[in-house]
DNA sequence: CTTGACGCCCAAAACGTTTTGGGATAATAT
DNA sequence: ATATTATCCCAAAACGTTTTGGGCGTCAAG
């Protein structure tokens, strides 16, 4: 029923070729001839079939992403920072963005990836929460197909990637809640097969070290990086016999449930019990008090990989494969302190004589 | 270089028609010619191109959906759990979703939609923040293209879609707010020409004036359905000479700004100025206060609209085409109101005496 | 006048499937 | 013994492009 090239070419009675030719701006067809062709395919709404202009080009133009999705109900900020980045720089060049979920390392994730590399659905993958061991890397490296990924893949190799310091950063965190005052400091993780959890924990551990402070493996909880598990697993920490006087927490969304938790234990976030979070989404920015976080440019992130992944598959120039990235300290009102009056510093209220 | 089909049959001394076949579970092929395939299909890697599949079958197994980005930054919680319903309904039912973002009403997103219905990139696609003249419906229609969309089309016809109750809930939360006692309420909408935003001021102005209060334009700002922008607007109209005790926003996302922008003109969110939500966003529970909201259900809707868009696609049974919902009122911190003592109701702690 | 180059165009092949319309063999019915 | 029917299988067509490898004039150079 859509109009063929064919429909096109009948019309001006040139051949498919062309048409094609024409389109393509290919200069072996005269510019009347070109004119006219543009001219007619603009009037008959012409767009030349994908399927198989991608069959016959061995190309997709389209680039896939498969969110992690570890329970059915999936909501964080995060990704849709992340997709949006993913969609505009994506856009941007003209290509798809082709994305489906899939539970991490269920039998599903595997006929998903299988399907879209070796049934040449995109022309490359992006990766993400990349695990402790991951077959993903080893399976894409084995097919030699196009990837870049979001933290540094473990296996040796020149891979392309966007790499953020976690682990130091999560020790400076460490750091400015010693400097606010802060005395026994919990930490609310991920999944322990996550490379960040791995990386960030470490963070945590090295930060205590450096500041003095005991480890103490009861303070330290694993959820799944969402609000609910970190409401859930704060409160048990809340009611040790010797509680916490701060959080640092893998991720905002975990954040956000951990300040509710301590909220509804009557405490103060802030000058009670301190809270920080990492990702630095939009919204930490608005809650009360707002969250100190570790913020990463998430959009900005996505747009540089989908730039990578495209600079990749074009033999063209090749630019730098590897970037670190360096999360910013945000400090905000949940970790206003509990020493002096740190507290509204810098919020646009004078601090009390 | 990948496996084809071609590959396989010479393998095993078979014609590719007869693989074909047997992989797609045809029965005029003998149960043990089925097995063989099947094991050699597996030993080999083999998956069909799906390039090519599509271009033979005459379908893409994709639903897509164009995310009207109206900034380059783009970050809002309902998009996550609106793409991840879309995402893992589609991946329940073996479908990608191709994503790609476009400003509304750009030369961008014509193009886009162009490519996608007459290049049969996708089967169908997925509408949202429908416009008050809306050339998308039009043109999908007139191309005869399936689509699905949250919010009612305009043009008359029998289409299928998700309806929200927008007017008569903000018209309800209206009645809320005047029972809490707020007196002077303001309200923080979206672009003049979408469709909620339209239906949301309705409402807001319907429950005015069932409410007894008068209608004050200058209570009344535009948006852009982003917290930032929320936080300008509500500033601007904080420092009116007659402020306004309350404010309902068009959505959720607005609404934290505005939550900020009260907390920064040194004013109480709940007891001294009442802020409404829209949209029942996660986040929305966690921000202190928590925000009052009318929930939707986005994430089951979103799966319903891509239930829906396989159901059209599907020529067996026709289930309902239409659905309204009804938004849930919920009740929190944010407006726990000026009379008594309603603050804290309900959140574990106990009514002071 | 011939040769080569150039400008413009095209027929046919190819991309890798699925689908169509039988064909061959064996089993069963007449 | 012949016709009919199942049971398996296959060659070829089709899907709609892009790419390959010329072909056919015309014009300038030899």
């Amino acid at each position: 029923m859509p109009i063929t090239i064919r429909d096109v070419a009948k019309r001006l009675n040139l051949s498919i070729t062309t048409v094609s030719r024409a389109l393509d701006g290919y200069d072996d067809v005269s510019e009347e001839t070109r004119q006219r062709v543009r001219q007619a395919a603009q009037e008959m709404g012409y767009f030349p079939n994908q399927a198989a202009r991608h069959l016959r080009r061995q190309r997709s133009d389209a680039i896939g992403y498969i969110l992690p999705a570890t329970q059915p109900r999936f909501a964080d900020p995060f990704f849709s920072e992340f997709i949006a980045g993913l969609g505009d720089e994506a856009a941007q060049h003209q290509v798809d963005l082709v994305i489906s979920t899939a539970p991490p390392d269920s039998d599903q994730e595997k006929w998903l990836y299988q399907t879209w590399v070796q049934g040449q659905k995109v022309d490359g993958v992006i990766l993400h929460r990349i695990r402790l061991v991951d077959w993903r890397i080893d399976y894409l490296i084995q097919a030699g197909f196009p990837f870049v990924s979001l933290e540094k893949p473990l296996p040796e190799g020149d891979f392309t990637y966007i790499e953020v310091d976690n682990r130091n950063s999560v020790a400076a965190m460490v750091q400015h809640l010693r400097e606010r005052g802060y005395q026994r400091i919990a930490y609310i993780g991920g999944p322990e097969t996550l490379k960040i959890q791995a990386e960030r924990f470490a963070g945590y551990q090295a930060g205590l070290e450096k500041a003095g402070f005991a480890y103490d493996p009861k303070l330290v909880a694993a959820g799944d990086m969402t609000s609910p598990e970190g409401y859930r697993q704060a409160l048990q920490i809340l009611h040790l016999p010797q509680p916490p006087d701060a959080f640092i927490c893998v991720n905002d969304e975990t954040a956000f449930g951990v300040m509710h938790a301590v909220d509804e234990a009557g405490l103060a976030v802030g000058p009670e019990v301190g809270v920080a979070g990492f990702d630095g989404v939009q919204t930490a920015g608005y809650s009360q008090p707002p969250l100190t976080t570790l913020d990463q440019p998430v959009y900005d992130i996505a747009r540089h990989l989908v730039g990578m992944l495209l600079a990749e598959l074009n033999p063209e120039s090749q630019p730098e494969h590897q970037f670190v990235i360096v999360p910013k300290l945000l400090e905000r009102q949940s970790t206003c302190g509990r020493v002096g009056d740190h507290c509204r510093h810098g919020a646009g209220t004078e601090p009390q004589p």
